[in-house]
DNA sequence: CATATTCAGATTGCATACAATTTGAACAGG
DNA sequence: CCTGTTCAAATTGTATGCAATCTGAATATG
């Protein structure tokens, strides 16, 4: 638990809500992976940590928890989610009833300014995909879940945007989790493709690609059982 | 801010967490009615009604604000949602999403037992359309918004069921205020035939009449602007 | 009479104190 | 050596106290 930017945040946004500006930092940190799943965040310590009381950082962590970044059982506290591939599967199914729907919204409603933004996006994430190295393999996978949040904004339904937030950030957990080595050359080449395709106007074949694209992150991931039953059959000598 | 059961609740489930339990009993007496948009809710007072301290009943109106059903100003309190039509749009357009997924999912894993409660449920629902006076009403709208949530609920995501108790919660909310008056008389009978097609195992046909169904509830909805501008229109004196 | 100002009461934001619970290590017994 | 027990340290759950902020009514002012 070292790892933690204290965003000397905007002079107007910070005022707002301080466990609000902790759960940001905290959520970047478990989808960034700077902290892995199963870490405790304890309350003590996050309080410590951007210095406010206990009932400040408890506020924080009750958020994630109903974002399903972490877990809280009670009386021992709250850990970054270890999310299994059932929950994973759940997660990408969910994305597929809900990001055609996005990108069909927002192929009505996207400007030229918008679609200057996701260029640079775009080529950003390609910059990340270049280099080598675990702190660009993170990067590369934030910026990827950027370019959907992107849509999910441009679409202009607050609530789908909530739901994508949550997605976005559990399905980087998952990747980083699950995900196989060569990842997202393929994922970053549909992005551009989808761009295209909802500049051309063209919702229906946005959104199918759209739902080819989750396919194709989904294959990409080695959802086994993890180690499941693994204690009983690993001590049974054959 | 009165008629709160404050549900003697079942003695495992009451040993778990108490800002959870209020929580609970807040959200029906919201999406009943007992509890009108615009009610101020105060931690104080909230607190003494379910006797304990602020720090739980924060907890609890906090959980509230996260799923909509309350909004929170800084420094000024929690209030019962009074949602806008833009955000009533933005409600029905998820659902239109969501559901015929959802609607997939429960014809596949649909079990015999499953279709006993569904049709238990709907004779339920059945009752109340038949009596008189508001509280009949309540508890239909309650009830058709039930069997949506029970078909969440069998299709086996719960990411997408947590999103359904949201949507569903909040839609109660619309229809209470921009309902018009002979309601859901059609959205019944809808309800039967969606769970006859369930049964047959017509996913296809199911979801679409579920999508045609969200938009007769929303159709039945006079979603104008409320007041908006009225004030600076009404005293402008021709 | 309309508008601006002041101030007390009430309410939220936050920190802290105490009680309840869990955890794991020391220790006793088989 | 292994197992079960006891207990203290640590952590969460909850209540409460104080400071900051908002509200609205009373008052002052043009």
């Amino acid at each position: 638990m070292t790892l933690l930017e204290k965003t000397t945040a905007s002079p107007d946004t910070l005022t707002e809500d301080r466990s609000m500006a902790i759960r940001e930092s905290l959520r970047n940190a478990i989808i960034d992976r700077r902290l892995a799943p199963g870490t405790k965040l304890s309350e003590a310590e996050v309080g410590a940590l951007f210095d406010v009381s206990r009932t400040v950082a408890r506020a924080a962590l009750q958020m994630l928890t109903f974002e399903g970044l972490v877990k809280t059982e009670r009386n021992r506290g709250a850990f970054v989610s270890n999310p299994t591939p059932d929950e994973a599967r759940q997660i990408f199914a969910s994305r597929r009833l809900i990001e055609p729907g996005i990108v069909a919204g927002a192929a009505e409603r996207i400007t030229a300014e918008d679609i200057a933004r996701f260029r640079e996006q775009l080529v950003e994430e390609e910059r990340y995909m270049n280099e080598r190295g675990p702190a660009a393999r993170r990067a590369e996978i934030k910026a990827s879940g950027d370019f959907h949040l992107m849509l999910a904004s441009v679409a202009g339904n607050a609530i789908l945007q909530r739901f994508m937030d949550e997605l976005v950030a559990r399905s980087s957990l998952v990747i980083a989790l699950y995900g196989r080595s060569g990842v997202s050359s393929c994922g970053h080449s549909e992005h551009f493709a989808i761009l295209d395709l909802i500049e051309r106007g063209d919702a229906k074949r946005a959104a199918d690609l759209m739902l080819h694209h989750i396919d194709h992150i989904e294959a990409d991931l080695d959802l086994q059982p993890k180690q499941g039953v693994a204690l009983k059959d690993a001590l049974a000598i054959t």
